[in-house]
RNA sequence: GGGGAGUUUCCCGAGCGGUCAAAGGGGUCAGACUGUAAAUCUGAUGGAUUUUUCCUUCGCAGGUUCGAAUCCUGCACUCCCCA
């Protein structure tokens, strides 16, 4: 059992800063008062992988469970049709439906896996999650039913007024009424949900404020049903960046979009200012824990237990025990550990993001290849005299051993898991030589 | 249409006819320091070989010279001033 009681999760969550707005905290409270109440947020299915910016609801479901509610994930498999103007500043190319199925295919599969992880106390959360499609009430709506019943019910001068709408309307591009129409799929999505599974509490991002609402408007008229909702901020770093983004793109879920290794260092290079608030809203560390790791965070910076302690948590969660052990062996190897007893599955896995070249096997004999053609050749350096000076003023190596003759030739010996050698330059460029 | 200025190695920007692969700054790449941070410091920075040396670069094409990025002619493009 994990630790929290139901009563706890609106604490949990204050305490957290994770509720940005909500309605009525106190008839939400009475609500989740009993145990096994149905709690739901929404995922778009805009790509076939999550990244970390849904990091934040994903883990906000997994409170639900832990707090003994069940979680209800919807997969936008209609609302993927006609995407969300909210938070947007032009309108969205519509995805095919191909696109479509092979992204909520992808997204389910995330989504399921991280709700049944383990949590930091090694237990899965105790709630039991759903996982549904909208497309599985909308399918067959038509669209005279679908004006009859929903849309006669919701005033346009509530809909004008939605901040989504009104940003767009001031823009050049303005949006079409296809996305306009995009909030009373979502508000009937609530109300679906509780007809069919008694959910009565959606939680989102707080760009979904206006299309939550929506709902708990539905509800109210068209079953006389209340309805609540609580967002949560929106998670951006200390600058003002979005959480997520770097220089070579987003950071994925999925591994092979993102590998494991990439993923735990993109939370172990996380500045300062970002850690606490990243473990206290991503992470289900216990709030002394956290406490605690923000004091030795103000004290030794230079440990960075923070960072770690986040990277370790994070990578768990999304790639399991046996991916945090690869990022760790690949942090390992890329900051110098000895490379020479790695075998050929340890080598692949680690140097899965790394450039690699084939050289013929029997340019090892004889005298063997020349270390600045392999660097040349890998486009570790883009000439033989660049590679040259590199090696001549200690920035080349073998197998993370460091290398400062120029002329130095690669031989079998140098072999590592049968057929490679890692070659490396500076701090962190590797390449790998495949000698096939 | 008339007059003037310019086009240099990744970028900016110096470059007396020879000693210019070309000052300086930025960037980049290494090294040191460090918290896998920031800042700082050091070195390197056309290619091939490293001993010598060779090849290719200074808008494009020719020319003058023993020899030009530096002089002359034509062409292309950019900028400024006067109409």
């Amino acid at each position: 059992m994990t630790a929290t009681m139901p009563n706890d999760l609106l604490a949990d969550l204050a305490a957290r800063g994770l509720i940005h707005q909500s309605t009525d905290m106190g008839a939400l409270g009475d609500w989740l008062a009993t145990p096994g109440r149905r709690i739901y947020c929404g995922f778009d299915p805009t790509s076939d992988s999550l990244h970390v910016g849904s990091l934040l609801p994903l883990v906000l479901l997994r409170r639900v469970a832990c707090a003994g509610h069940e979680p209800v994930a919807l997969l936008g498999g209609a609302t993927g049709m006609i995407g969300d103007p909210s938070g947007r500043s032009e309108e969205r190319t519509l995805l095919t439906p191909e696109q479509l199925a092979a992204n909520l295919d992808g997204i389910g599969r995330q989504i399921r896996t991280v709700l049944a992880a383990p949590g930091p106390d090694g237990h899965v959360p105790a709630g039991r999650a759903h996982v549904v499609d909208n497309a599985e009430w909308m399918r067959g709506v038509g669209y005279l039913a679908f004006l009859r019943d929903v849309g006669k019910h919701v005033p346009l001068s509530q809909m004008l007024a939605k901040d989504s709408v009104q940003s767009r309307l001031e823009r050049a591009g303005g949006l079409s009424y296809t996305e306009f129409s995009y909030m009373l799929l979502q508000a009937w999505d609530f109300v679906q949900l509780s007809d069919a599974l008694d959910c009565r509490v959606q939680f989102g991002g707080s760009d979904q404020w206006g299309n939550i609402t929506a709902g708990i408007e539905l509800g109210r008229r068209l079953r006389s049903r209340e309805l609540h909702a609580a967002t949560c901020p929106l998670l951006v770093k200390a600058d003002g960046t979005k959480m997520g983004k770097t220089a070579s793109g987003a950071i994925w879920l999925d591994p092979r979009r993102t590998s494991p290794y990439r993923f735990y260092q993109y939370w172990i290079n996380l500045d300062d200012a970002d850690a606490g608030r990243c473990l206290l809203r991503l992470t289900e560390l216990p709030l002394e824990e956290i406490q605690a790791l923000d004091a030795q965070r103000a004290g030794n910076p230079a440990a960075r237990d923070s960072q770690r302690r986040l990277a370790e948590e994070l990578t768990r969660l999304v790639h399991g025990e046996d991916g945090l052990a690869a990022a760790r062996q690949a942090t390992a190897v890329f900051f110098g550990a000895e490379v020479a007893s790695l075998d050929a599955a340890a080598l692949a896995e680690i140097f899965a993001d790394v450039a690699s070249h084939d050289f013929p096997r029997s340019s090892l004999d004889g005298e063997g290849l020349p270390l600045v053609e392999a660097f040349e050749r890998t486009k570790l350096a883009p000439s033989r005299s660049a590679a040259r000076r590199t090696i001549e003023q200690g920035g080349g190596y073998v197998n993370n051993r460091r290398v400062t003759d120029a002329a130095h030739r690669l031989t079998a010996g140098d072999l590592v898991g049968g057929s490679t050698i890692v070659l490396r330059s500076g701090k962190k460029s590797y390449a790998l030589a495949w000698f096939g």
